[in-house]
DNA sequence: CTGAAAGCGCTAACAA
DNA sequence: TTGTTAGCGCTTTCAG
């Protein structure tokens, strides 16, 4: 059922103006009498007339909304995220719509599509894990559409990015495990293609080499789902069980494969960190309540969802063509628990 | 920086045809020959085109996209009720707009305003916790704007209502805490204006009424800001602490409430549960991971936004004006925990 | 089978 | 100070 809402021309007629004088009047426009301003003003909230933002829309060619595609918004590192991205893009005056891809390359093809189709002026993204071929991306920044990436960023395509020190991230975690006197370290971590990916095992070999201990191929998993389906988190693990010497702690590379990771390990029995420790990245807000309360590395992102925000606005409403693009880099947290900083045996 | 996408205009200019024809060729028209169609067909696919879809909502006057209103995406229940509310708009070709009211009566009635300002064709809400006036939401509904209630209804406006047996579940948790010997449970819920919150905590008594145990008002904490504000929380638990006897269970009402009583409990040096048991609603996917890991109230959250959002399409596609209301109602699930199942001393 | 014209709600250049 | 008109992209009578 449909509603009809008042019009100016509704308000013109029932006042005995024209359409172009009633604008003008709402809009305050200093050629209008004060009179007039007042009446028709009035008339208009006694009416409770409101400007229909889709003639706008067309009139302006912009919809005034930003479209956001993530891998899933229940995950606490992107929904914290999205209210970063909505803090920004409401107090601006744009409406935000939400997406998401489940990890799978072909939903974010198609939601991608859908959402450039449905009039958003840009899009903020944080590509899946299964994301290799860049096509659809590419197609629509060729364009000219304005697209921010975080998190997930793309380094093809040259535009703002905003993302957190992965490296050091992964560093931190990596020797927070052998300052603990772990020296078998294995990771768990996304599909390879991520950009987070590289970098945080790049941080990890790093800290290792530090250490002096050499990585080991073997002790690293990737995840092409990103831990969407608990048997490749599983099947990793089996792998890593089997590696002689057996690892005695896996640095996770996600949210989703930490928890993964501990419920997996809790299912074959084995303690945590008594057995294997578990240390990685994650947003969650009760990860003091979980059974250890492993340490993690926290990622700022409702400050990446803001800056990310930011930056596309900038890009939207800037009027001429931006070449000069940002990367922004913030830091991330490592949140130690004390329940598992007891030194190994 | 803007970028203009291809129109129908283009298309006819082209071709040397008139729009109409062009729009008609595009639709598939019977009236249009088969050559034109192929060549306007083949044309289009070639420039890329795709409507504009402001210019079609303004035609048509609805935009194809809904409003959803909930108190925050980073809460399992409602990330997992906003995964079933796209999975059916999207197939149906809707765009979901989200808004949350961070359990703000003021944000509710700001993002509301908002919403209905940028013409959605209707709205999905689970209201705040401080949600008690409910003119803004009778105003949108008199004017005969589409609204379905999920999860946390409003009895005071007739429409659709989809909402999962609060009363059993919690019916079913109190007896589960006294099946396991715990006498004094106490229950700390949401503010007393819910919906849910009324009946939660009649079920509550209801079990312990059949246990002839009589409800002790003392024993019954109202969290106005549903645990938004940790203190809250605490401000029960330390009220509860001094009752006489000391209640040996809580029964909390919500997700947040869930894990906000573990966080104050732990912090006190409590034990769960062998000093105070836990036992309450909490959609969160690591509940096994926990320490200890509770026995929970499940809800159907993806469902339920699926059936919420079928019938407010419903609503939205309706060619009259809809005066028969449906109420669904959806069972919970109890997950018992085995480490929580250990009988009180 | 195709085209011209009107109209959805709004703004803005141009007239008066 | 106010009104007339055209146009944003599209569909849809109404005429050829």
């Amino acid at each position: 059922m449909k509603f009809a809402a008042a019009t100016i021309k509704d308000i013109a007629k029932a006042l005995g103006l024209s359409t172009s004088t009633v604008s003008r009047a709402l809009r305050d426009s200093h050629e209008i009498s004060t009179e007039t301003k007042q009446l028709v003003l009035e008339y208009a909230t006694r009416i409770n007339y409101h400007p229909n933002p889709i003639a706008l829309s067309l009139k302006e060619k912009r919809s005034r909304s930003i479209g956001v595609i993530v891998a899933e918004i229940a995950n606490s590192f992107f929904s914290q995220a999205i209210n970063g991205i909505e803090s920004v893009a409401n107090d601006k005056g744009y409406n935000v719509i939400i997406s998401q891809s489940h990890e799978s390359y072909d939903k974010e093809v198609m939601t991608l599509q859908y959402l450039a189709s449905r009039s958003i002026d840009g899009l903020l993204i944080s590509v899946s894990t299964a994301t290799k071929d860049l096509q659809h991306l590419k197609a629509l920044h060729d364009r000219g559409f304005p697209i921010v990436f975080f998190d997930r960023i793309v380094e093809e395509i040259n535009t703002h990015k905003v993302a957190v020190d992965n490296f050091r991230g992964a560093y931190d975690a990596t020797m927070h495990l052998m300052r603990q006197g772990y020296q078998d370290i294995a990771t768990i971590t996304n599909s390879e293609n991520l950009s987070i990916t590289k970098e945080r095992v790049a941080g990890y070999m790093e800290a290792l080499s530090q250490k002096h201990i050499k990585p080991r191929k073997s002790l690293i998993k990737y995840c092409f789902h990103g831990g969407m389906l608990l048997s490749e988190i599983e099947d990793a693990i089996n792998q890593l069980l089997k590696v002689k010497p057996r690892p005695d702690a896996i640095f996770t590379g996600s949210d989703k494969l930490t928890t993964g990771c501990m419920r997996v390990l809790k299912s074959k029995g084995l303690r945590i960190p008594e057995d294997i420790a578990v240390v990685g990245f994650s947003n969650s807000d009760i990860i003091e309540l979980l059974d250890p309360p492993i340490t993690v590395v926290r990622q700022p992102a409702f400050e990446m969802g803001q800056v990310a925000t930011e930056l596309l606005l900038q890009l939207i409403e800037s009027k001429r063509p931006v070449h000069d693009f940002e990367r922004k880099i913030l830091a991330t947290t490592l949140i130690v628990q004390q329940d598992n900083a007891r030194v190994k045996a």
